[in-house]
DNA sequence: TTTACAGTTTACGTAAACGTAAAGATAAGA
DNA sequence: TCTTATCTTTACGTTTACGTAAACTGTAAA
């Protein structure tokens, strides 16, 4: 289960061109995102290789703006996950932002109930009007054309 | 429970100000809204006034912009609370919306499960961390001070 | 060697969602 | 009547998150 170079498969780095084809977003994008900070693939050479943390730190992104987080929420909150170190008071600071975090996210989620349960009602009412429309179908084709 | 205009006072039509300082958002934004078509309040002369169904548009809107969707989505979205009506062939694309939707929102709600769960395991990482910290408190002093 | 392809940097362009300033109308209270 | 507050329209400005084009480099197959 290695290969060549000694590493596992899924382990290997990729190019600019994979991550595009993998996660569906633009090199301009990858790039772009490196230039604020959110991503740090390393180099050969010139060329971008990113290995299998900068594809976590990628899909987290991914997901944050999925969420509709702006690029500086998204990096306060990918920050959160790799800042588990420092004294009691850094560490207390810590937990304060992931409970704020959570908030807009259970705020999110009562959003997502709340038209959730709306789409159910109007599709219900859909579906209604199409059973009071199956149950005369002739008729109204028969009045139509008179 | 009547004013006496006659209608209940939630029932009230409220200013463009009222309006701001109820949902937390400009006046700018609300004329934005207006000018794509996402408000239409009456006017009383040159001023907007806002019913009860206005308010209930607007709070829409505002948890569309919360879950992250544009503008254009959330016209989407509202549109389709107001569009029950129709033949079938209609109604059936409505309930094919419907379901583009829900699959956006179960999305949505998946990476939010996400997330939230990977801000409880940083969360414990931390607490963790804090324990040990709280064990020795005096040694670690002492040693800062040596 | 040429052609093609994938990558690079630099830099200006753009759509969305408002912000902000200017200039004027209108209604309420002193 | 004057002032103050709130509203109006018009219009240019700003931020975010990229798009897009130009010009160049490096590798690989024909």
């Amino acid at each position: 289960m290695q290969d060549q170079a000694g590493q596992r498969t899924d382990e290997r780095e990729h190019s600019i061109g994979e991550l595009t084809r993998a996660f569906g977003v633009t090199a301009r994008t990858l790039r772009f995102y490196e230039e604020r900070g959110l991503l740090r693939p390393r180099r050969a050479g010139q060329q971008r290789l990113y290995d299998r943390g900068d594809c976590t730190r990628l899909k987290l992104i991914l997901r944050g703006r999925r969420l509709g987080f702006s690029l500086d929420q998204i990096e306060e909150i990918v920050s959160l996950y790799e800042a588990p170190q420092g004294e009691a008071g850094q560490l207390q600071r810590l937990l304060d932002r992931i409970a704020e975090r959570r908030a807009e996210l259970e705020q999110k989620r009562r959003d997502i109930a709340a038209v959730l349960g709306d789409l159910a009602q109007v599709e219900a009412g859909c579906l209604e009007r199409l059973d009071e429309l199956e149950q005369k179908p002739a008729d109204a084709k028969r009045e139509s054309r008179a």
